[in-house]
RNA sequence: GUGGGUAUAGCUCAGUUGGUUAGAGCGCCAGAUUGUGGAUCUGGAAGUCGGGGGUUCGAGUCCCCUUACCCACCCCA
């Protein structure tokens, strides 16, 4: 006997888990769709060569490659951004610019596993290819905002900065060829404490006392919007970057709030930098207000040349990256998550042997009017089929036998509150709009 | 990749310094109840104690290896 299992950091859904997993999926979708991206999908598997043209040897280490059957050394994608570049870069002159495009797919890296970390898993990206326009950095903080929204979050808040400003400083202090170490440090800013992150400036990027603290000091920098700026705008005095990247700022926050977006949740951080050095501009980082711990669940940020490892043509875009297992495992932490195990609302007990047929009817019936509705397979006893219909998690159970049908009505029973009622099945209307009510999908 | 922890029934776990036939609660199945679930009672199925090797008269218990999971670090395009 083969034993079955997994292999370590691969998952298998249960319906339990997968229903929520649908829903964010299609609520990800579905206000991506409402801002005019495009679904797009590539191959799991590219060139080799196409994934690693980027990215150092740790990249290396976590890539899945091997030797397909024609012998050609290929590897499975880990993220969405680099089969996008690939992509604009063989399409852009067939779809044009701006190219906005979502992609929900499952990346691949072979890391070891963590909580709300494994080496499959799905990513829900966004982005807008081919422009610079600030319009393009306030409209991905909206959909973040929407999506969040849309996903039932009121608690949270998107940390925004502008890679510029810190650019634009280092390039004032000198220290320009050391920005990736420096930033990279500076990222763990809320994690480790100022303490730590000096000193590995200082030893791994070589950084001067002087040249830490007024590093640090811009980090330091919060409070309300328009006073961060103010105090942005002296210490980044003099170089072009950092005033363009301050500028950028304000008209996103501006831009923002023209849209409507509350001024406490999108704020400006200039700690956030972002682990990876290829964002060259705005950076975005989602933060659970309920469960700060659990890190950003929503990144992303603008990048100058999305594509030039695969094309002379300059590709600017900006866009952002839902963290679909780790938000899915804050919510189940906060009880967002309801133990439903069907997506069918209503369930339809087979309680009369001899009448199949009219259970399939009623059925069709409410299938048509958008309900799911489940039909017991068997005419097994009632009880049992009811305490399958509770463990399952449907809404609302339809019993009826010869009584029923004789009178022109069924049995509708509320599967939470243990309450049933008998009610007309004529007229339809009023039938369906109570089964509705009843199921909560009105 | 580094360090630490865990692994016993479907789930949560107990199992005394190694000792006979491995337990509990919950869940599951059946019945009490031939038109009504989450309550009660009765009965039942279910474990090669994660896998492999070793020490021993004897291993769930001790040792080694291995796999998976959890925590921290590293890293995170």
């Amino acid at each position: 006997m083969i034993s079955p299992r997994t292999l370590k950091g691969f998952r298998d859904y249960l319906p339990e888990a997968m229903i929520p997993r649908e829903r964010l999926m299609e609520t990800a979708r579905r206000v991506y769709r409402s801002y005019g991206f495009s679904p797009i999908d590539t191959p799991a598997l590219e060139y080799l060569e196409i994934l690693e043209g980027k990215g150092g040897e740790e990249s290396d280490k976590q890539l899945y490659k091997f030797q397909d059957h024609g012998n050609r050394w290929v590897g499975l994608r880990f993220d969405l951004t680099v089969p996008l570049a690939r992509f604009a870069a063989q399409h852009i002159a067939t779809l044009g610019t701006p190219l906005k495009r979502y992609h929900i797919a499952a990346v691949w890296r072979g890391e070891n596993t963590q909580r709300g970390r494994y080496r499959e898993f799905m990513q829900c990206d966004f982005d807008t290819i081919g422009t610079r326009s600030p319009a393009a950095d306030i409209e991905t903080a909206l959909v973040i905002h929407d999506l969040f929204r849309a996903i039932g979050f009121e608690r949270f808040r998107i940390r925004i900065n502008n890679r510029m400003v810190l650019t634009g400083l280092l390039e004032k202090l000198g220290l320009s060829d050391k920005s990736a170490g420096v930033l990279r440090a500076l990222d763990k800013l809320a994690k480790i404490g100022p303490e730590k992150v000096a000193q590995e400036m200082t030893e791994t990027c070589g950084a001067g006392d002087d040249q830490v603290r007024q590093v640090l000091q811009l980090a330091e920098i919060s409070g309300p919007r328009d006073e961060v700026l103010e105090r942005l705008k002296p210490l980044v005095a003099g170089s072009q970057t950092g005033e363009e990247g301050v500028a950028r700022l304000a008209e996103l926050t501006a831009g923002a709030s023209a849209a409507g977006v509350a001024e406490e949740r999108l704020v400006i951080d200039v700690s956030i930098a972002r682990g990876l050095d290829y964002y060259t501009g705005t950076v975005f980082e989602t933060f659970l207000d309920d469960l700060p711990g659990i890190g950003s669940v929503c990144s992303g940020g603008r990048y100058d040349n999305l594509a030039e490892l695969y094309t002379k043509q300059e590709l600017p875009g900006i866009g952002a990256s839902l963290g679909l297992d780790r938000l899915l495992a804050a919510m189940e932490e906060l009880g967002m998550i309801e133990p439903v195990a069907t997506p069918a609302e209503v369930f339809i007990a087979w309680f009369d042997k001899n009448r199949l047929h009219d259970y399939l009817a009623l059925a069709a019936q409410l299938r048509a009017a958008g309900l799911g509705v489940e039909v017991y397979p068997e005419p097994k006893k009632l009880g049992q089929q009811l305490k399958y219909a509770d463990r399952r998690g449907h809404r609302v159970a339809i019993i009826a036998g010869e009584n029923e049908f004789n009178a022109g009505t069924v049995q509708l029973k509320d599967l939470r509150a243990a309450r049933q009622q008998d009610i007309a099945v004529e007229p339809a209307d009023a039938f369906i709009a109570a089964v509705k009510e009843l199921a909560g999908s009105v």
